[in-house]
DNA sequence: GACCACTATTGCAACGTTGCATGCCACGTT
DNA sequence: AACGTGGCATGCAACGTTGCAATAGTGGTC
């Protein structure tokens, strides 16, 4: 095992405390001394004891991140930032999934919290607001995603209405008039999906056009699969479209995969414009238009919140932070 | 804070030592105790604290995970798969970024090892395996990727040679003649992309095919935007190619675009194939033809390794674990 | 009735750290 | 010479847990 405080002080002669208060930077040590302990200390190679401090003073200096699911690519590039984001704060980020599962988004929350991690960030998928609230003395969380638990916790969002009206209001102008909307979920307490609706409809009669319901194609999950399949059933059904607004980046990418092997021309025939500027979008042909939310943003807050509620008063107000997004035009719309 | 054993013990009339055996779960315990300290531990939610078991017992339950990029589909997707894999052997995964950097790929070595984690799985990308090699005492340490580290280090990967040859000599035999291999990096240390040369030059030798030094574009990183700038040096200087073998999915996705995008046609003008078998190659048209490693397994023999090390001799010989791959023929290829 | 075997429960100590309070010393002041 | 002051250094205790060893209680056997 590693040196401890006590080996420490014997090779250099002093008391355990000396050395903890040179380890600890301030203190009175007199240069000397202060010479000496350092000394001892490279020549064992004294790492502090990470368990003991955490026993000692309550904090592990973790902090989790559940999310669906890391391979998402959405996800995947918010857990890089969040883990850069972390270290400069000196955290280290632990990652759970959660599969999308309700059980296992509550059992994280009982779980993880509290006993190894300093806070919990926390993506929702199937979980409603009202079951997250129940916590009694644990951790502090902060939800990614806009939640209808404003004023109770922390959450951390782009505005979805604006930013789903911003992308359909993008195809109006192109000139499109039939435009799905693929990725409601209407068996999903998540209100993420509802509010992206709620902006594609805006920007619908905001142009003088009626919303036709049959455009609006539910999806299970937001990956590629699913966005194909959406997209399979829009041919199936003969529903002649000439713009797709997909939820997701995801959604459109497998949407433009299954038009394109069905002959449409993008964004000729079809205009595609989807939501999270992965950066497959970016690299795919033809180029994603989409909805960029400044993820890099999202991670500094989320963060920040939490470090907010450790510092300072755990019970202050929940906020509602709003993450700006932008409209990145590419080849696809 | 949370109930300690001490409150459940005084609640249920028993001793500390008494409470411990029941969350414990076995030693001799009445059931008729049993029963009341359960319901002591239910009524107060007692938790076990993570960081006095860790104290005591020198175990944290987790395990890190250093890979360069999490945002990177390959990398995000081998982490979702160690996280569930840690999950199924009661672990927690903590995932740190190195960037690729030599100097942050030491300093995990050295700080996130023995003084918070059970083990550490690095997927190094600029340290060669004699950096890796000094490690006094440390926790147990499985490489991802080969290594020249043989019977050095425990590490897992496929046989890259092989697969290279296996991927280029599917090209030769749609009967391409001039294919380039993107992804030669001179300038790292590490094995990995020598080893992918090895094999594609071995596929050209195999049909009697010279090897051009010229077809073989080095890159800096292997990102798409890499295969991109690789695909535009090709069509620069005006070498003529019938096919690409690019050492990962996202070079070959990068690539595929600009070729496109130049007006090949692929896979008639152009055959593509990648490595990795990332999501999005699936869902990129064409679909990606591909050397598909078995991430699965790369991630349950990873943290099987760090098991094995935990649970038995730690000094036992280091392991060189072989992981199948196959290739996965689509329509760029 | 003394001894043993066995079950059930307990006390002590230690893991490595830090907050708090106290001790010690030298120096300058009264 | 006695006293206060400030700079340094230290001892004790506690965070919550578990390994070890010991104790107390019960029933059976010779």
């Amino acid at each position: 095992m590693s040196a401890s405080l006590r080996q420490v002080a014997e090779r250099a002669g002093v008391s355990i405390r000396t050395v903890s208060n040179v380890v600890s930077g301030f203190a009175l040590v007199a240069p000397e001394t202060r010479a000496r302990v350092q000394a001892a200390i490279d020549e064992l190679q004294y790492r502090p004891n990470a368990a003991a401090r955490h026993l000692r003073g309550g904090r592990s200096g973790l902090v989790a991140l559940a999310i669906p699911e890391i391979a998402s690519p959405y996800f995947g590039e918010l857990a890089g930032l969040l883990v850069d984001e972390a270290q400069k704060r000196s955290w280290m980020l632990l990652v759970q999934q959660t599969g999308g599962d309700a059980g296992h988004e509550r059992s994280l929350l009982d779980g993880v919290r509290g006993q190894v991690v300093d806070g919990l960030v926390l993506s929702p998928w199937a979980l409603a607001p009202r079951d997250l609230r129940r916590r009694p003395d644990a951790v502090p969380l902060v939800l990614l995603g806009e939640q209808d638990a404003d004023g109770l916790l922390d959450h951390v969002a782009v505005d979805s209405v604006a930013a789903a009206r911003d992308a359909t209001a993008h195809l109006l102008a192109q000139g499109r008039t039939r435009i799905a909307a693929i990725g409601p979920q209407p068996h999903l307490e998540n209100g993420t999906a509802a509010r992206r609706v709620e902006g594609y409809r805006k920007a619908l009669a905001e142009a003088g056009l009626p919303a036709d319901p049959r455009l609006e194609i539910p999806v299970d999950r937001l990956h590629r699969a699913d966005g194909a399949d959406a997209m399979r059933r829009l041919i199936a059904d003969g529903l002649e479209v000439d713009a797709l607004f997909c939820f997701s980046d995801q959604l459109a990418l497998g949407a433009m995969q299954t038009a394109l092997r069905h002959g449409r021309t993008i964004p000729a025939d079809l205009a595609v414009a989807g939501f999270d500027d992965i950066e497959d979008g970016r690299y795919a042909t033809p180029a994603l238009t989409t909805i960029a939310p400044d993820k890099a943003a999202i991670a500094r807050e989320a963060l920040g919140c939490l470090a907010d509620r450790l510092g300072g008063d755990p019970a202050a107000p929940a906020r509602r932070i709003v993450i700006p997004h932008r409209l990145v035009v590419r080849d696809s719309a």
